[in-house]
DNA sequence: AGGGATACCGACATATCGTCGGTAACCTTT
DNA sequence: AAAGGTTACCGACGATATGTCGGTATCCCT
């Protein structure tokens, strides 16, 4: 049973939630943002993290700028339902149903919480 | 940035499904279930799996019944809401609220899905 | 006591992941 | 256009995780 990556190493998470909240991005304000006071040799580190998530099309490059502009080609909601899948894949076959079930059930799911949740249903209820 | 174990490898998982479906194993059955046809070397793989599990307080072994009998120590539901967790706190800085969100919102989950939970959220609602 | 099954421990092979070094390409300034 | 600094790129390395097994001690039954 070989094993399988992980669809997002940390490290390539930091850079991609950087790209998230602050929009397009030079690698240089990025290694200021992630490895403060660093020597600087860190460039190349993010540099390649990068290059590993646009070759797994999470980010894009625009090689208009100078620097290159760097941009998330996912939205935190894709990466977030895709872990989700990812989960229902390897603990219940797949269904996203029960994985609610545990979550309305936690501890930190308050009332307020559930009232959100159910004008959420009502809305999606409207719409189908 | 020193990287984190999972807390589950797959092989791991594979043999602790196998306890949360058949209860209470020996490494003999759960070798035959998970690599069938195998040479039979790998009842040491399995073994290994489960020292390592058992290492993590997810399953006992009960010494009393020869060979050894292992139980799981944790219910999926335990390890559901933990990745869960894990989830929320890599992309909602720990927050389960906004996960519930995009389940709902995906489109394996249907209007009898949607009901059912309603129903579950009415008997959270009476309970607190 | 003998023989077969089981448990245990250490070790290894491979692959992932975070990290850089070294070099080529680029832009700006003199 | 030559120099100098910045940026991009490519390959590689070290530590670690993970799945796997060999070899040996231990146990049970006859």
């Amino acid at each position: 049973m070989p094993r399988k990556p992980q669809d997002i190493p940390d490290a390539e998470l930091a850079v991609l939630q950087q790209l998230w909240e602050r929009g397009a991005c030079t690698v240089r304000q990025l290694t200021e943002v992630l490895y403060p006071g660093g020597p600087g040799s860190q460039n190349a580190t993010v540099q390649k993290l990068l290059d590993r998530l646009e070759a797994k099309h999470y980010v894009t490059r625009n090689r208009e700028s100078w620097p290159y502009l760097f941009h998330a080609a996912v939205q935190r909601s894709d990466v977030i339902r895709k872990s989700l899948q990812a989960t229902a894949d390897k603990l219940c076959s797949g269904a996203l149903a029960p994985l609610l079930t545990y979550l309305v059930k936690a501890d930190s799911f308050s009332a307020e919480d559930r009232a959100s949740l159910r004008g959420l249903l009502n809305e999606l209820d409207q719409t189908s």
